[in-house]
DNA sequence: TAGCGTGTTGAAAACCATTATCATTGCAGT
DNA sequence: ACTGCAATGATAATGGTTTTCAACACGCTA
C-alpha cells in the first residue's frame, strides 16, 4: 500500500503523492520524466498539476523513493528505487533504457574510490550503444 | 598550434574557435561550463559572445576535440579530449572532480555489452562520494 | 466529528542553461 | 583586393524545472 511508503519516508499522505507513487509504481522497471508521468496522472483523470509532479518527486528522491537520472542532458528521467542498485545501458538511436548489474565492477568502484581517497556515496555507469537487430529465433518483435 | 588542430578538425580558423580553443588548453584537466569559458575569455579582453562559445564547443564536441559532460543535470561542463578515455569521480561536497581509468571496469562493460547484445558506442561512470580529510604528511594543501 | 494550524497544491510567472534568429562581419580562395 | 558563404554577436526564443502566492486539505486535538 503506497499510503504506508509515504508515511515512512516521513511525507504527509496526499492525494497528488499517492497518485504519483501509484504511477511510478504501475509502470515499474520503466524510467519517466515528468512530464510523462505528468501526462499519465491527466490519462487518468487525477487532476495533478505539473509543478506538484516535480515538487513531489523531488521529494521522493530526498526520501529515498526514487533517483532522478540525466542521461542525456536533457529532461530528467526518475525511476523508483527498488532493492538492488542497477547501471543503465541505453541505445544511441531509440534511446531504449536497459538495466544491468555486476559485482565486479561495483567491487572494483569501491577500491578506486578508496585509493583515491574518497567513501563512495553512489555511482553512474551508462553505457551508450546500438542496439543489435534481435536475432529471431523465429518470430521477431 | 591551436590553428593546426582547428584545421584537422575541419572547421575553420577564427578568432573566437582559437580563443575558445587556448582557454581549454590553457586549464587543461579542468571540467568548464560555458558560461565559465565565457567569463576566462571576457577576463582575457577576447570579445566572444556567449551564444558564439556555445556553438564553438558544440562544433569542437563533433569534430572530438571536447567532451560534454552532465554531472548533475546542471549546466554542462565541457573538457578537452586527451589521449586516454577515462572516468570521473565527484566530490558531492566540495563539486571537485577528479579522473581515474581501470582496464578491468572498461573490459566488463564491453563484455556485458556485448551479452546484452549491444554495441558499446561510449560509456560514462561518474562516482560520487567524499574525499576524505587529506592526511598531511607535514604540509597540507 | 468539527476546528485549526501548517504544510501542500495549482496556475502562472520566474529562472536557467542552451539554442535559434537575423543582420553584420570576416575568413579563404581567386 | 574582391567576393561568397560561413561565422559572429545581440537578442529573442525555447525547454525543462523551480518559485511565488493565494487557496486548500491533511492530521492533530478537543
Amino acid at each position: 500500500m503506497s499510503t504506508q511508503n509515504l508515511k515512512e519516508a516521513g511525507l504527509k499522505v496526499t492525494l497528488p503523492r499517492l497518485r504519483v507513487l501509484e504511477v511510478l509504481e504501475a509502470s515499474e522497471h520503466r524510467h519517466l520524466s515528468a512530464e510523462e508521468v505528468y501526462k499519465r496522472l491527466i490519462e487518468a483523470d487525477s487532476e495533478v498539476g505539473l509543478a506538484t509532479v516535480y515538487r513531489v518527486l523531488t521529494q521522493f528522491e530526498s526520501a529515498g523513493l526514487v533517483s532522478r537520472r540525466h542521461f542525456d542532458g536533457g529532461q530528467a528521467l526518475f525511476e523508483l528505487n527498488d532493492d538492488d542498485d542497477h547501471s543503465h545501458i541505453v541505445c544511441v538511436k531509440t534511446g531504449h533504457v536497459e538495466e544491468f548489474n555486476d559485482p565486479i565492477i561495483e567491487q572494483r568502484l569501491l577500491e578506486i574510490s578508496e585509493e583515491l581517497g574518497y567513501t563512495m556515496n553512489d555511482h553512474t555507469i551508462v553505457v551508450y550503444g546500438e542496439r543489435n537487430k534481435v536475432k529471431t529465433g523465429k518470430a521477431g518483435r
